[in-house]
DNA sequence: ATAGTAACTATTGTCAACAATAATTGGAAA
DNA sequence: TTTCCAATTATTGTTGACAATAGTTACTAT
């Protein structure tokens, strides 16, 4: 069975679920980065014709996971360092925005539940000590709750949607460095206390000093290639 | 001749023009917001099969120029005022993020470029006060210029190229108010003078203020309606 | 032996026919 | 008359064949 398409695509087009599959194969390293994509090849491999697979690379492409050169195919970005650090300033600007509206835009019932999320988060980095994987999800769940709780649909669609994939991708390549979860909760912490207080002022900055620290991290990155 | 294609493309692929020449009709007004688009009726009009016309049309959905719902067609989007109002939040915390970055990394060459910029827009704005028209394409001259000199390429592509057709459409299609062109003449100088001085807080705070009072000009629109 | 060129191959770009789904129209029953 | 259902129609989704371009290989000439 060289073809493993036993999937519950909840899409109901062929294009669209394409574009789900190869974006999941690219986060997830399945496809390496920098590797050219060949039409024929992924449409014998997922069964499917060159049309809809066409598609599909359009809307990756739209996406930034992919690059093209017409007549020439397209290949899978190749994220450096330097790119993924311009990414994490754009996410300090609009994190940062979205820290700013979530004051004053959350719920009551929204920002209980931040609360609460936060309080898992605190047990979960008790019992497993260094469990870094956990704090991935736990950390990208604490941001995304942010981006929605700002209340703008469009904010949370490009930072949410599509900025944060490229960083998931980015994280599962290159084996990051041991951070520290409870520094980064004590942080979210913080941020989320700031917006119980309803202070957008302080939830920005708080926010955009949490992102700095990782962007600082990254740096290191930077050093080691040097 | 119904069909008008005396054009001369830069791209080497019909996809890739059919996308530009759509986005060019779209942001033009050509096709009016909320239109459904046909691709039978299109691929007639610009004289090319469905297929390329497919690609295009799923790029446009990546620029959120269309929606689609499947297998009932893609409609021109309909920017509301709402929508404006989140995107120009976003370009709140894009264009001043991008104005600190311009305080450190642009390049003496360049912020002399810029001032000459803010120069020959004084001189055109002596010569046809009222002329609200000049003010659409120096203003957004000026912010470009700001968003290149952030040196960060993928800020200069999400705001510089995407968020701005957004705003462009709209500006096309809803009758706006006679800004004062002087007023935000002044404000850009400001703006300079910051980056000038190397100032990254002070340009930061100043683009941001600056954005702020076009979004408060936009609230007028929300009164209206109501 | 190497550089240049021409033919070839493999891949991408385009097209028109076919299939499947959604909207519409018409009719029958209440 | 109105409502529900069925058949029709028009549009979108998919496919495989065809055309054009870029990359590759082989051959020739210096």
């Amino acid at each position: 069975m060289d073809q493993m398409e036993n999937k519950k695509h909840s899409n109901l087009t062929l294009a669209d679920n394409l574009r789900d599959d190869l974006m999941s194969a690219i986060i997830d390293g399945e496809i390496p980065q920098g590797t050219k994509i060949s039409e024929m090849e992924l449409a014998k491999r997922y069964g499917v014709s060159r049309g809809p697979l066409r598609e599909a690379i359009r809307s990756l492409e739209g996406l930034r996971l992919v690059e093209r050169r017409p007549h020439a195919g397209v290949r899978v970005i190749s994220l450096n360092c330097e790119e993924l650090r311009e990414i994490y300033t754009i996410r300090e600007a609009l994190e940062g925005m979205a820290a700013r509206l979530a004051a004053t835009e959350m719920s009551d019932e929204e920002i209980a539940a931040l609360g609460e999320l936060l309080e898992l988060h605190e047990t979960q980095v008790r019992e497993s000590e260094g469990q870094s994987y956990f704090r991935q999800h736990g950390d990208l769940d604490f941001h995304l709750q942010i981006l929605k709780g700002s209340h703008n649909r469009r904010l949370y669609k490009v930072m949410g949607e599509e900025l944060y994939q490229l960083i998931l991708m980015y994280r599962r390549h290159s084996s990051q460095r041991p951070y520290r979860a409870s520094h980064a909760l004590d942080e979210h912490k913080q941020i989320c206390k700031a917006i119980e207080a309803r202070d957008p002022e302080l939830a920005e900055l708080l926010m955009r000093r949490h992102i700095q620290s990782a962007t600082n991290a990254l740096q290191s990155c930077i050093e080691e290639k040097t």
